[in-house]
DNA sequence: GATTAAACTTGCAAAAAGCAAGCGACTTAA
DNA sequence: TTAAGTCGCTTGCTTTTTGCAAGTTTAATC
């Protein structure tokens, strides 16, 4: 171990202490998001997930349900055993981010031209 | 053309008419929003961008400031002409994303242990 | 004249994304 | 009572993007 190495002063794998910098390394891609907007517009299950209109491919939607999941954003809830049928929900902390998809909505709809602002995220369901 | 495909009353290439989708677009990806960070910060320089803790390969770092100067977020300032050097600076589109930075770090901020809280944005110099 | 520096560019390997097909466990229609 | 269909994924493979290192250009400095 390097004592002159600042990173070593951080949990593993953090690019830097920013917080900017460790959300982008959780949601900082083209889909993650876009994830968590359809579980905030009531969406729970793979197959409704499927039908939003940017086609997110099968292998891409199954990693990052994964990956929400284990970051604690995202509740996997079986409601049958066989075949296994699960169904998604956002965890508190995975609601607060809220806010972002708020200040991207708002920014959007003041700077892209033609795009539609979808109907109000409902209360999303919560489950810790 | 497919009359039926509902992308064709889209803009070229949307992925849809979600604003969330179409901001993610422009900046989802892990390096986009830290050099906007960064602009917001005060940094104006290329290798002042170079200087922040995440490391940004250069390569990347000369890519995303084009895309965000194609894009309309960043305006980049000749003041000098050989050696051609440039400082960039956020437009007020570029300036507008602050509430998603700020969204970002204080999800950061409640969920993130060991972060640190950088010292706040500046009010960020803007040339349109 | 050699070294250093700033702001990039280029080349190449590694990782991630995208597409299509397949698969296991039921359900439904013939 | 097969046969076809659905759902929620997984697998294989190609293409694109990322990451790292080295190189380039113009000029200032030693």
């Amino acid at each position: 171990m390097n004592k002159t190495n600042p990173k070593n002063c951080l949990p593993e794998n953090y690019r830097s202490a920013c917080p900017i910098a460790n959300v982008l390394d959780i949601v900082g891609d083209k889909w993650t998001l876009l994830v968590v907007r359809d579980l905030m517009m009531g969406k729970h299950r793979y197959g409704e997930f499927q039908t939003s209109p940017e086609a997110i491919p099968t292998n891409i939607l199954a990693e990052r349900l994964k990956r929400l999941e284990a970051a604690g954003l995202v509740k996997k809830d079986f409601y049958q055993d066989n075949p296994p049928r699960a169904e998604y929900f956002l965890t508190s902390k995975g609601a607060d981010l809220g806010p972002i998809l708020q200040a991207m909505g708002q920014w959007g709809a003041q700077y892209i031209p033609g795009i539609v602002i979808p109907e109000q995220f409902g209360p999303a369901e919560i489950r810790d």
